[in-house]
DNA sequence: GCATCTTACGCGTGACGTAAGCATC
DNA sequence: GATGCTTACGTCACGCGTAAGATGC
């Protein structure tokens, strides 16, 4: 059982027939009754009744609907999320020393949210090799963390984070 | 994308490892990578950064991860409902005349939904031709209408009609 | 050298579309 | 005969697994 079968499923129940959902998918016939055919045989059960007329769900039918039409929704809004990219939004993860935190990020943050203001930000503090590892495994998008004898920042996902100023001294 | 690609993606966000993802799923290391690989192409976005040492996600990867899990889960839990058959559950929906119902129907249901507890019982009523349409339409699981002489049952659905009593007279 | 992921490639299964078969109106 | 679903079948592509390549420790 997979998308592709339940978006068939899903479209010929309704539109109530086989062939109409063909024209709707643009295949033929055939196909749609034998991902019907073998949607029925995995899940050992009948979907449809089959009248001379075109075909109506069964009370198991019924209840596949609902799964199948969400899986659907779910994919395309998958891809929706995931492909759109025109607007910059999400969590931007930061590590920073305590005392960095408290003194300078607030000076430097105060630009960027305003110009990426669908962007929340999440300021996590602790030690130099703390953050750095998690900058290097990609559970922080970046971290400020003392140098000698200056502030650096680390970037991981540079993508995300060229928005982002780095920061000298 | 489909839910097998995205099974593996999930599988292999999990375990943080294309060869530990193929293990897990019995298959080969080369499969894993292309259809993660495919799935990147398709979304136009990297899922994973590649690391000697295992994949990480990406910030892309990571908004997409619970889709896949959503989706995943969502699967098997659409097979569970549908063929597990074990216990009749659902919905049973039933057309009756006005009079009939008033009438005969509360004495008739009530071992009924005694023995079938988890069956819900839906009611319609309405003219004969009406009701007779809807349970060949499979609207309904089945209908008391009037005949000459007697109360009949109507019924479309017949593998779960036959828990219910035919009424004669 | 050992671990990882990637790329190349041959083979078999599976999906597609054409076409013929049934049934009903 | 028109409409709708099913079955049979040939063709082609896709996915699988083997094996070689690339890279980093």
């Amino acid at each position: 059982m997979n998308n592709h079968d339940l978006n068939i499923f899903a479209t010929a129940a309704r539109l109530g027939g086989i062939t109409k959902a063909a024209k709707s998918l643009s295949t033929v016939q055939s196909n749609v009754t034998t991902h019907i055919r073998l949607l029925e045989d995995e899940l050992g059960v009948q979907l449809f009744h089959r009248n001379h007329s075109g075909i109506n769900l069964t009370r198991k039918g019924h209840e596949l609907l609902p799964y199948a039409q969400q899986m659907v929704a779910l994919v395309h809004k998958a891809k929706e999320t995931v492909s759109n990219s025109k607007e910059v939004r999400g969590t931007l993860r930061i590590g920073s020393s305590q005392t960095t935190a408290a003194a300078r990020l607030p000076e430097l943050l105060k630009d960027y949210v305003v110009r990426f203001n669908k962007v929340d930000i999440a300021v996590e503090t602790g030690f130099t090799d703390e953050m750095t590892a998690r900058v290097l495994d990609y559970s922080l998008d970046g971290a400020f963390v003392t140098g000698q004898p200056s502030v650096t920042m680390t970037s991981g996902d540079h993508a995300f984070a060229r928005p982002f100023p780095f920061l000298a001294s």
